[in-house]
DNA sequence: TATCAATCTACCTTCTAAGTAGACTAAAGG
DNA sequence: CCTTTAGTCTACTTAGAAGGTAGATTGATA
């Protein structure tokens, strides 16, 4: 299950994808705009700014922009600094591979072998999408349930 | 991640189908043979019961045995018995769905859209495999790993 | 220099994982 | 029927993480 935190940290990351370009935003109106508790949402911020994704500025007229284009934001890379490793066993992990102290043989281990597949076709899903593949899906889905509401 | 418990119902599954047909296997053995913590598998393997996976002998030549065919127990079945749901995010789970409140419209949700294909190809992979395949998927490691051996 | 807005430090509360301890109950076997 | 064996039940414990909150501080702008 994903946190939370790294549930807000995508939802934010999409607020500010949407507005790429345009004037920083503050943390309050993020927080309202998309219901995220307002310190909470700050500290998930700041660790985002901290591993690049965003820049800030203080004072009068500040706020959280991307600090790059949204089609560079993958979504496996923000649910990693929020949640850690994707993979559902650190044996399978490829960024933070640990061992399991009581297996005996991992290539051997039946878990093992299905999880890999598990967490092979989760990182490419994750990895294989955008921040702006994200916000095109749901345009998408914007005009479909749209077009659908008119004909009920 | 998958938690101790569910590791430990795995790797204890496995382990009785194993012997499935044969005498009933001891808590104590198993606890043993897999470095699994004795009272600790004790609550897991009486849960796995109570959900019709195992049936368990109390007294002499007692123990836990499979209730079925290994090739009728599915891994995410087991999974979802220690670990609960499968899905990433309770709004795209299909045993135990639950509405984000945050979200004012789960339709056009972006990180749900994407989660979504998350939680159904993991399901796929992990309602798909059953203990029996998992068996199989084991010793042909075991004979590949062996073969290679020799040759090194 | 006032005020705005991010940042830092420190704390809190609740829940869950991962067990442990020990009494209880059922089934054989003699 | 009583002893041994082995699963079952009840009740803790402990550590750590999730999910925050409060308030002081720093830096930028006007």
């Amino acid at each position: 299950m994903l946190s939370n935190k790294a549930k807000y940290a995508v939802k934010a990351l999409l607020y500010l994808a949407r507005r790429h370009g345009k004037d920083p935003v503050l943390i309050g109106d993020l927080a309202v705009e998309e219901r995220i508790p307002k310190k909470f949402l700050e500290s998930i911020l700041l660790e985002l700014k901290n591993h690049g994704l965003l820049q800030s500025k203080k004072g009068k007229g500040g706020g959280y922009q991307l600090s790059k284009n949204p089609d560079l934001i993958a979504l496996g890379e923000v649910i990693r600094i929020a949640d850690g490793p994707i993979a559902p066993l650190s044996c399978v992990s490829q960024s933070s591979y640990q061992r399991c102290e009581e297996c005996p043989d991992e290539a051997t281990c039946g878990l093992r072998i299905v999880m890999k597949d598990v967490r092979d076709a989760t990182a490419r899903i994750v990895d294989g999408v955008s921040l702006k593949d994200m916000l095109e899906r749901v345009d998408a889905a914007v005009r479909g349930g749209k077009g659908t509401m008119y004909y009920i």
